[in-house]
DNA sequence: TGTTAGCAGTCAGAAGGTTAGAGTGCTAAA
DNA sequence: TTTAGCACTCTAACCTTCTGACTGCTAACA
């Protein structure tokens, strides 16, 4: 649509996106001039603004003042960027770190979340890994009191459920555990539809034992995401644009929105990647005076998580992209590993 | 310290303290006069509302301006309240919302913050239950991969613990359910330094899954409290109060402040019923604009949490200490119930 | 002794006006 | 094509003034 820009305009483009992101403060020619090792005047570098502007990629708040990026020169700083990579000393230490806590998913989506919200000095959403299909591994009866049991379920990842029992009548450890072995060999790597269909063959106890996994597995099958981990808020609200309370309202309805995640997916189901959406490129109006760099995470096909940062239009794209795609990166492992792929943690993190 | 107030100083303060709760401005004498049923002039009641200002109940933001309460003019305020039960159409609704969730102390916890927050119309805190010495219930071991297993630990009080481990060398389900067997049976009941007693009579795979355990429970009982749930943080950013940025800073200390619990947990410990820890009451000095509404619950001497209100000190005191104190009545039963107490929980909702 | 009308005095916040200077946009010359 | 120079624009800071909301005091009153 537009012809290509120039060597020039391009750096002066890349200088105002990264002065703005740097200061918040709308650039004036003269701080191009200075920052960049163009020997030209600031009268040149004004003429090429001009066309800038004309073009969309910047916008000039009023007459007298200088200029700030529109998502559109945000979106062509982003499609310029190159290198991207973590520094290989950050890599180490986030490999560290995941040695460090844990071995479940929700720790090191804790983690992740923290790491991503730290090092993008933005807000970060982890949701954790979810198989599309959840399959039957484990069950578990503990007795708690006469007719009450703790039914421990464990399904395909090492995902652990549990869940209060109540029966019509008192119930003995033994025949608890005689219901949960009994089940555990009909079960065996089934998924929901195929417990159902077994239900004819059970006794009452075992019938009402599988009601309550039945449940507990139609459940996990219907919500896409499990709540996602936030870290990070503190950043959002320490941005200059904050300072005047208009935002604040839209800041808010985000904040308390638990379906985040639903307001930030974009419509099209996201590919392998980092992918970064610019301000109304947003499909909800609430975030569209932010930007979400976002990838999804997993095994495609069996269990996919996803991770994001939000922030202002104006946020370090770069870091946030290199620290969603390590992250991503990391957990993938962690997950091949937990569904049995034979990575451990440890060959993961030596790529 | 100070005499006692009037009948008539007490209805103006009391007529202040809620004016200014209500609407967030210093309360002139006009209003005061609007405001109750007193048949005097407004010079009566600014000569009465000097005294309050002398004995330190009420301040003069400026000369010209109406009065606000100090700390002290809340104490009195709170001491002096009467009828804080919540309407019983609120506990049953309560009670109802309560039968909804599953049965979990996890979904309590989120299920108590989110109401207590609406209800308070402020920012709730709820720490999950957990015993000072924890005791092992149960163990499971479920193969996951050659030389990895997942191993569930259920503690007393339907606590469910889960933890990826790593053997040196490839084992088979047969012989982890042979391990898990024999620890249950050993380890029923006992606390982490019996368990660590039993060491020496075990094998070298038994040791390496009682390290994992031993781990696990000391971890358990180190902590002081889980993580909380929060809810209804946007209440705070909605107040009056926060349109001056000024506040901003001390309230976002506060928002991302994993230790809020021992921030506002004051020194002494807390006995039964509730507690209202007002302004600069409060020990950490980041929360002095704030009052805290307070109470534990649970079992006294074996599984305490506790739950809590966060909120300015012009919050709606009567509303948020009836509503921690039934919430916390709920919990209790609910806590007692899952501890074997034989409290079903529809009796304790009958109550 | 407590209550009240009346009024002077105080002060915050709104409204209006002025100024300084940051930065552009244009022009004409190099 | 680049540049120096300058007129022009517009915001933000800084005044000043004004208004009106309240108090605090006084003196009269019940």
């Amino acid at each position: 649509m537009n012809k290509t820009l120039s060597p020039r305009s391009e750096t002066i483009l890349k200088s105002i996106v990264e002065q703005y992101i740097a200061r918040a403060v709308p650039v004036p020619s003269q701080s191009v001039l200075h920052n960049n090792g163009l020997d030209v005047s600031s009268a040149t570098i004004r003429n090429e603004m001009m066309h800038l502007k004309q073009e969309g990629y910047i916008i000039q708040p009023h007459t007298s003042a200088g200029s700030v990026p529109s998502d559109k020169g945000y979106r062509h700083y982003v499609e310029t960027l190159d290198d991207v990579r973590l520094p290989i000393n950050q890599q180490r230490m986030i490999n560290h770190l995941f040695h460090q806590v844990e071995t479940r998913m929700e720790e090191w989506a804790r983690l992740t979340a923290t790491l991503l919200a730290n090092m993008s000095q933005n807000m970060s959403i982890v949701a954790t890994a979810k198989p599309d299909n959840c399959l039957f591994k484990h069950l578990e009866l503990v007795s708690i009191q006469d007719s009450t049991a703790l039914l421990v379920l464990v399904l395909q990842g090492a995902v652990v459920r549990q869940q209060l029992t109540v029966f019509d009548q008192p119930v003995s450890q033994a025949e608890l555990s005689d219901v949960s072995n009994k089940l555990n060999s009909i079960f065996a790597g089934l998924n929901n539809p195929q417990i159902l269909a077994k239900k004819a063959e059970l006794s009452d106890l075992e019938t009402s034992v599988t009601d309550c996994i039945v449940n507990i597995m139609k459940t996990e099958d219907e919500i896409e995401y499990e709540a996602p981990y936030l870290d990070g808020l503190q950043f959002i609200f320490n941005q200059p644009e904050f300072a005047n309370a208009r935002q604040t309202t839209t800041s808010l309805a985000l904040t308390e929105n638990k379906n985040l995640l639903s307001v930030i997916l974009p419509d099209k189901l996201i590919g392998r990647g980092v992918h970064v959406i610019i301000g109304k490129e947003n499909k909800s109006e609430a975030i569209q005076n932010y930007s979400v760099v976002i990838s999804q995470y997993g095994l495609p096909g069996e269990a996919i998580g996803c991770i994001a940062v939000i922030g202002p239009t104006r946020m370090q794209y770069a870091r946030s992209i290199a620290s969603v795609d390590y992250l991503a990166e990391v957990l993938s492992g962690l997950i091949a590993w937990l569904y049995g792929r034979k990575i451990t943690p440890e060959a993961e993190n030596q790529q």
